[in-house]
DNA sequence: TCACGCGTCGTAAACGGTTACGAAATTGAT
DNA sequence: ATCAATTTCGTAACCGTTTACGACGCGTGA
């Protein structure tokens, strides 16, 4: 055997820290660290033995090297590839705005932590399908029948949204509600409008119910509620434009999406209303596309794409489900004023 | 991750002709055909050097012992994964439902042939990117940046739509505007409007075309020309209302798309005009969430993925250029009556 | 008959990881 | 200081495939 011996940078230069040509493989690795391959692998894969000073040791060669796993050969070690499924609601269909935002952060980190997108969204109305080895649901009701069937299949899965009981990541919407409404009422707003989606959706209830009980506590009376159930711009701007037709002149509206807030900023420009002049508009999600001086709360989808990663980790690993709430913030761009 | 514990029975029967346990290896069919493996794998990738009557043994073997290669196995030892990046013009973020059922398809079709969806759509109005070993292009404008990138490059692409001289597979748009036009001909209308989205995309060019063209052929008047920009419900919404309220009164109207049908549907509906009593309504993509009942003009998605991995296949084998044109049929429902 | 060439095929070494196993080093107790 | 228990780490064997290389058998030309 060849003990780690000095001697070798002497003799052949193949042995230096950056690989002599493509990728970093876990051999470089190791020899940039001084350890064995075996060491570099639990290091990396946070198995235990291996003490804490060598780890870190490991830890640095790796993002010196821009060490990136080849999949193929974990794959191949391990006898079976860690698949994700996605599955959506209506399968690509009512793919939003947020969603596909979503995946795209989603599919960065996936590649990053080695997992492997299985299946792009699919499954239609009907329930997960496939051999994934976990799934991330995403849009998914309070009644709805894939969680009551991956939870007695007993599949490990993360849900993208709120729903006691069950692994899931989501934005703060209610402390987003409040948000938007102490930013009405810091604005001198009194008669306002609440806009939402399908109101059984948890994310629409609860920034709904952050936004009137916010309301409420600024002592101002209840808005009058609107809704869209496709949660479209079409949606919004036929509901909103119907109202302000019969008559009624918010002086803010709080759109539960950014989509629907832009279909609300049209409805009040075709009835010859400035925004925000004669009237406020707040939206949510902060989507990049759209957020073109658009007042909204602002999710971070890094952060959402980021936990879900994680907790699909802890579902491989059959760790307690844990339900993670992300922190929100208000966005104050050009479509609020102070009422005047 | 609770990797499941291989196959440890008993110990001589390892070198059976059926695998003991899980899937078929080159192995066992090298076992059961009396050959070695080298030979196996010349064989079934038809390299040369090998007998005509052994490659049938092998192929025999391989079928009744339903080998399937692992793909991970193959990736690690040819150092390279076919993989295929999807690269959208916008990112997900302009992810129309037409795409979102394209990609569907596409990625049963991809999954089915060995190849691999490496990235998914990304790049924003940037170029693609990645390692990727051929592209997908969606959604590209004629002067999109992306085509003369890659073309530059040399590196294998397909294109989902339309540009000469570069391979590519779209529906025969421009039929499939005359199929409108001669449906709306044959009901006896005759003051119509088409509605299209970016005039400058090939698609919405060629389906206006041929639209106008039979038009004229049936001794028509040319329709009015509207366009919706973002080609959105909303867009189209917008656009044909206020048509409809300038005083116009058409008795029929063509939309490029079943998304701006939607509009349509929606600003005649809104301003008291019953569909198809009162106006006419007619699509084109027939998508599957939105056919509730609408005329439309039917592109085969199917075709259309299965036609993208054929040419992805040739892309990567570097045969010539090939342009796929896909037929596209009328589907009558409820939309469209005659004009009385 | 011998050498040579060619077409077939088997052997073994990769590809880049994971992990069982045991050796070495460290620790703690006596 | 000695020895056992416990970490920590290195070695080597795998995972299933491709492919360079060499061995072998068989005709052919001399």
């Amino acid at each position: 055997m060849a003990p780690r011996s000095p001697a070798q940078e002497g003799a052949a230069a193949r042995t230096e820290a950056s690989p002599a040509r493509g990728r970093a493989t876990i051999r470089d690795v190791a020899a940039a660290a001084g350890v064995s391959i075996g060491t570099v692998s639990r290091a990396l894969n946070a198995r235990s033995g291996v003490h804490a000073a060598t780890r870190q040791r490991v830890m640095d060669a790796a993002t010196a090297l821009a060490y990136d796993p080849d999949r193929a050969a974990r794959e191949l070690s391990n006898r079976r590839a860690v698949s994700v499924g996605l599955s959506m609601a209506h399968g690509y269909r009512r793919l939003t705005p947020f969603f596909a935002l979503f995946l795209e952060r989603l599919s960065a980190h996936l590649a990053m932590s080695g997992l492997r997108v299985d299946d792009l969204p699919t499954g239609g109305d009907g329930l997960p399908v496939g051999d994934a080895d976990a799934f991330v649901l995403l849009g998914a009701h309070p009644d709805d029948p894939r969680i009551g069937h991956l939870l007695a299949a007993g599949r490990p899965f993360v849900l993208v949204g709120r729903h006691p009981g069950v692994r899931g990541v989501a934005a703060d919407d209610e402390a987003g509600g409040r948000l938007a409404a102490e930013h009405l009422l810091r604005l001198g707003h009194h008669d306002v409008v609440l806009l939402t989606g399908q109101p059984h959706a948890q994310a629409m209830a609860d920034r709904a119910r952050g936004f009137t009980t916010a309301l409420a506590d600024g002592g101002m009376a209840a808005p009058t509620r609107l809704v869209a159930d496709d949660g479209s711009p079409l949606g919004a701007y036929r509901v909103l434009r119907a109202h302000l037709e019969s008559g009624a002149r918010p002086t803010a509206v709080f759109a539960a999406t950014d989509e629907m807030a832009t279909g609300c900023i049209a409805a009040a420009g075709d009835l010859g209303l400035q925004v925000p002049a004669d009237v406020s508009v707040i939206g949510f999600d902060d989507l990049p596309e759209i957020g073109d001086g658009l007042t909204t709360v602002r999710q971070d989808f890094e952060a959402l794409a980021r936990e879900t990663v994680a907790l699909l980790h802890e579902a491989l690993h059959g760790d307690e489900p844990r339900s993670v709430r992300l922190p929100v913030t208000l966005i104050s761009r050009g479509t609020t004023a102070e009422r005047r």
